[in-house]
DNA sequence: TAGATTGTTAATCGATTAACAATC
DNA sequence: TAGATTGTTAATCGATTAACAATC
């Protein structure tokens, strides 16, 4: 069995990069340097290339990248050409408006259905999406061999709801609520607290408001101005 | 004036603090150790202390921290002490989900209108906020002052209502659209793009299929397991 | 060949970790 | 005083940046 060790940074590039690419292929594009690539995505093109060569030699010297050809390498590396079905746990607004993501759908991810406790939403449709009981998500994750689920539910109900998750064999789950969720350590658990982002802009702002000025930084090795 | 460098690390942890620190507070915990701290967030106890030590000295040696104290303190750094008008572009899922998210007003943000440009929503109310036409939202954001804007607006949107919104005087804008928006120097943006983190879990899952296990890496300096 | 751009190496930077003196 | 925990320093680690040889 072979190792990795693929820094966190460059997987998100690798996301950023995909799109730009998608894009680029289908302004029908053909080839794209690493500048011109690093430029849309606001990084060094040096990156760009690191980045890459990481996972092998994509580009030819003196020419650039095959769009194309490099758009389906990092899509293969991200498993965007597969298909991956989740289940979307909670139908409220932020789990309504996961489902309704249009990229979703569009890069590889198929909602088999929503899961919710509230009897009034178990039956219906949200985004033309089944609102279904844990009952008949056990049956759903079983049947289309479920293993990400993304975590829209209220602060109290996360650990309960992984719990279930990780019993139901999930073994991914992307938590939206802010709590620190911590899983068992063979589920791959990720947390994405958007109360950090609005503290984070705040932060700077409240510099700004106290004279003080921050210096440039960078988020997630994403430039920002 | 004075210049400040605080990692972009330690301000997203700084966040995660004050919520744990809420939290206990809550429960009545009068003192809190930099061990109990870590590892409430995922974190190592030198971190914390670090963390602290770049804005004060703010616990007691041989004790730990006064909970509530060093609370107040991190609330005033991530102003959330004070409160925040902010006005939210795209009356859709998103924007509707961002406006109910329960956070947001607990924690000094002050949702004074969602934006839209659709005749059918302008007028009505979103989870008891109004929508209004880009006119009165001119008018709002003069006399509420407001400075910062969340955007949940299409891609295609996305950089002319950056643009409107820079031109109505908004200093902070955090972007939810997948597409790296890319503001004037003045104006202080931040892109959160969803579809990076579910990158990020696929790739995970991609190599287990593939019968790699990629190391244990870390996100923004929050460990997952 | 001349020009361009990759892939890669070495230097730099910055954040995390480990360790411990200070001190309650 | 003994035990505990902070604040801080030095060592480590890892990612970014700069530079350039390889090569189309």
């Amino acid at each position: 069995m072979k190792f990795f060790k693929v820094p966190e940074p460059t997987i998100m590039r690798l996301s950023l990069y995909s799109r730009i690419l998608e894009q680029m292929e289908d302004r029908g594009v053909p080839i794209i340097s690493s500048v011109e690539l690093g430029d849309a995505v606001g990084i060094n093109s040096g990156v760009v290339r690191k980045d890459l060569s990481m996972f092998g030699e994509f580009g030819v010297r003196g020419v650039g990248y095959n769009v194309r050809e490099l758009r389906d390498n990092i899509r293969k590396l991200l498993g965007q050409d597969r298909n991956w079905p989740v289940i979307i746990v909670g139908a409220g607004h932020l789990g309504s408006s996961l489902a309704a993501y249009p990229g979703f759908q569009q890069r590889g991810f198929d909602v088999v259905a929503m899961v919710d406790t509230d009897p009034e939403k178990i039956g219906t449709q949200v985004i033309e999406r089944p609102v279904v009981s844990w009952e008949e998500a056990e049956i759903l994750i079983k049947e289309h061999g479920v293993r990400m689920a993304i975590l829209a539910v209220p602060v109290d109900a996360v650990q309960s709801v992984a719990q279930q998750l990780t019993d139901l064999g999930v073994e991914a789950i992307l938590n939206f609520s802010p709590i620190i969720l911590k899983g068992p350590s063979h589920v791959q658990v990720q947390n994405v607290d958007l109360t950090v982002y609005f503290d984070l802009m705040r932060f700077t702002q409240n510099l700004n408001t106290n004279g003080l000025r921050p210096q440039a930084t960078t988020v997630r090795g994403i430039a920002f101005r």
